[in-house]
This record gives structure tokens, C-alpha cells and sequence, in this order.
DNA sequence: CGTACTTTTGAATCGCATCAAATCTGGTGG
DNA sequence: CCACCAGATTTGATGCGATTCAAAAGTACG
């Protein structure tokens, strides 16, 4: 296992102690394969290697609601403080992630600062981005949010993705044809400079401009 | 101060330790007043009493990003591990925060593990939470976030508002005619049954249904 | 070289935002 | 108790922008 290079949005795993380390187990998963159900009792915190996992909530009527998507990092942290899952896990492509009992992830919380501080900043972190992210889809225009993304994400009006521009319209919310367009209109437009994955800010767009008279 | 009728969704007020709680400053805060500014060295955590409060980034056009706002729990949660704030924050209505020097907060963090825990399941809550907000903003339609809602943050198809319903329409990424429309439609359809502040799915919406079979 | 995926453009449609205005509600003070 | 006000709720009409469906061109990779 390649501890080494996860450390981008992962800090935490590379704090991770010998002794936790040890005990991981790496599983390989199907698409379609139910990694645990609501309700079972709790054995394991998760972070994803490759692939996907859904967390999902049904009700009686058979039609389900997602409650998180997953593609890299923890997933079910919250069960670190609970006894049964609160919601099923399904992948959705193949792929494998990473299991570590929660008996002793607790213990190793509990035992090792170092590694109990990088948790901590790794959650508090976690719930800065999120809250941008809420903030994000909550606007209306796909100009807006592709701004808002640069400007919460990036830093000093650029960007480099690391990610395809479909995978950032999801992320967006938006569908990519959406995506592919604001783009180019902004780029014609001269507020954005794009060159392969590098976008910068040219100048703040003209509607918002009026907002800061 | 009342740490008693915090509890709802501040179950790591009620657990900071007296001593913490004794260095904690209440301030009054005026509409457009600003708490601190980017750059600022890092003094204090600060948790909402009453009012909002908005973190805020600028970029040189004087075009601004709203990165969170805030109507109760605490903020800046994530300047426990840095030296400076990375945002504005900005009072937009009269209200008050409560101020905790935040190398007290490090140390009751360090030394007390009753809170320390209570800590780290509040993150882990919090993330859990934005993560279902972020997937229900996600979401195009305003009846599939009303069902994201109660699916997610009720139980058993049930839900009591705690808030308005134009606050609930922000919540929900919506303006509130949206809400108020879908939530009307939903219920002379015969799949929601509305009662004040309660609302329960009575059966899967029609369009659900598809999906599911 | 072929396959799977991303990127790109087009046309039509639909749902939500927007602006407007009326009604209802809870709380305040006279 | 009533008048009054601020805010929430409700309904209507209109337009825009994103979705949707479709299809073509580009690109990475084995």
C-alpha cells in the first residue's frame, strides 16, 4: 500500500499509526455490491481508494435518496460515534477502498495526539469546504457558481483542475453541456482565460461589477 | 449565559469544560460589522448566539463570495490549525456571538477528552449533515429537495419544521413562491399531507416510482 | 486500430426565478 | 381591545437559463 501517495486531500490517512495501518484491510468491490446495510451493526470506518460508493436512504415506496457520493477520502465518519449504520452503501463502479475496524480507529484516536489532531484539522477542513460547497450550488447562474469556484477553491483568481470538466459539472451541479457552454461564453467574453486545465480570472464579470458600486 | 437551551444542535456547547467556558466572552454585534478580516492573526472560535453572520472572500474587482453563512452553531471552526483567518466575516443582521480564545480552546481540546470527543462528533455530524445538504442541492427539482428533505432529515417519512418556510425555501436552495408552489401541488397531488409545521410523505411520488421498479 | 469516454454544438422544452401585488399572521403599543 | 406594522404566506404573469435529447468530433489508451 502506497501511504505516500494519498497525501493530497488526505493528510489524515498518511497520520494514520503503524499500529491502525496494520490492521487496515484493502477490499476490492464490484458495481452494485452493498458494502453494508442500514441497521447493521457498526464494524468499520471506510476511505475510498478507487471507484465510487453511494450512501443511500430508501423508504417503504422502493425510491432511494442519496445522501453522500463518494470518490476518494473517508466515508461514514459519523459512525465513529454510533452503534448501527444509518443509512446502505452501494458502489457503483469497481473499485476498492480501505476498511479499518472502528474498535480500534476509536482506540487510536483516543491513544495517539498526533494522529487525534490531524483528525480533528482533517474534520474541520472537511466542513469548511462543504459549507462553501452549500454555498456554491445555492446559486442560480452556472457563471456564478464556476466564479465562486475559483474564487473559494482556487487561489488568487486561478485554477488548475484536477479533474475532468464533466467530473467539475457534477460537481457543480450542473450537466456538463451547461458547463461547456458558460465556459466558452466566458472565455469569448475575455472574463475567462482558459488554457487546458489552467483557468484564471481575467476581469470580475461585468453583472457583478454593478453589485460592488 | 444559558448553556442549557443550546443543546439542540450544540451538543459540544453543553460539554465545554468550565474553564473554558469561564474565559468566554459574549459580544454584541451591529448589522455590517465586521469580526475580523483576512489576514488577521487567529485569535478566537467563535460560536452564534442570535443573528447571522457571513464569511466572506474578495477578489480585487470588489466582487464577493459568500463561503458560509451562519445562523446558529460555530464558525471558523477550521482556524484551529492556522495562523491566520482566510476570510472575512461580516455581521449582515444585529445579533451576538460568543468568543473563545482559541489557544484555550486547543488546550481544553488537548487535555479533556470528554471534550475532545464531543468534539470530534460534532465535526463528524456537521460533515455528515453538509454532505446530504450538498446532494439535495444537487438535485434540479424542487420536489425531489422537499422529499431529499424529509427523507434525509426527518424520520420515518415525517418531519416537524423548526423554521419558517421562506427559511426552509433557503435552506432548500429555493425561493420561497418555488417552495410554496411545490409544496401546494404536493399536496392537492395526494403525496404530502401538510399540517402546520408537520409534513409526511403520504406515498412515493408517481415520478419515484418509475425508477424504482 | 478500435473502443470508450470526453468535449463540443444544436434545437426544443420546461421549471424556476423574477417582479408584482394581495392576504394573512403575530406581535407592539396606544 | 383595537389599530397598526413587519414579516410570512399566497397567487399570478412573464422570461430566461438550464435541462434534455441528439449527434458529431476529439482524445486517451490498450
Amino acid at each position: 500500500m502506497d501511504w505516500q501517495a494519498l497525501t493530497a486531500d488526505q493528510a489524515a490517512l498518511a497520520r494514520i499509526p503503524q499500529q491502525l495501518r496494520m490492521l487496515a484491510e484493502r477490499w476490492e468491490i464490484d458495481k452494485g455490491q452493498i458494502l453494508f446495510r442500514i441497521g447493521d451493526r457498526i464494524h468499520s470506518v471506510f476511505s475510498i481508494i478507487s471507484g465510487e460508493v453511494r450512501l443511500i436512504r430508501r423508504d417503504r415506496g422502493g425510491s432511494e435518496v442519496v445522501l453522500q457520493r463518494s470518490r476518494g477520502g473517508f466515508f461514514a465518519e459519523a459512525s465513529l460515534d454510533s452503534k448501527v449504520y444509518h443509512c446502505d452503501v452501494v458502489a457503483t463502479e469497481k473499485g476498492s477502498v480501505l476498511r479499518f475496524p472502528v474498535l480500534a480507529f476509536r482506540a487510536a484516536l483516543d491513544v495517539d495526539s498526533d494522529f487525534r489532531n490531524a483528525w480533528m484539522i482533517h474534520l474541520a477542513r472537511e466542513v469548511r469546504k462543504l459549507r462553501a460547497q452549500c454555498e456554491r450550488l445555492s446559486l442560480r447562474s452556472a457563471a456564478d457558481r464556476v466564479f465562486h469556484y475559483i474564487e473559494s477553491e482556487g487561489s488568487d483568481g486561478i485554477i488548475t483542475l484536477n479533474q475532468s470538466r464533466k467530473a467539475w459539472a457534477a460537481e457543480l451541479g450542473l450537466t456538463h453541456e451547461a458547463l461547456y457552454r458558460t465556459l466558452s461564453r466566458l472565455q469569448s467574453n475575455g472574463t475567462l482565460d482558459i488554457t487546458g486545465h489552467r483557468i484564471a480570472i481575467v476581469q470580475a464579470d461585468p453583472a457583478h461589477h454593478l453589485q460592488s458600486v
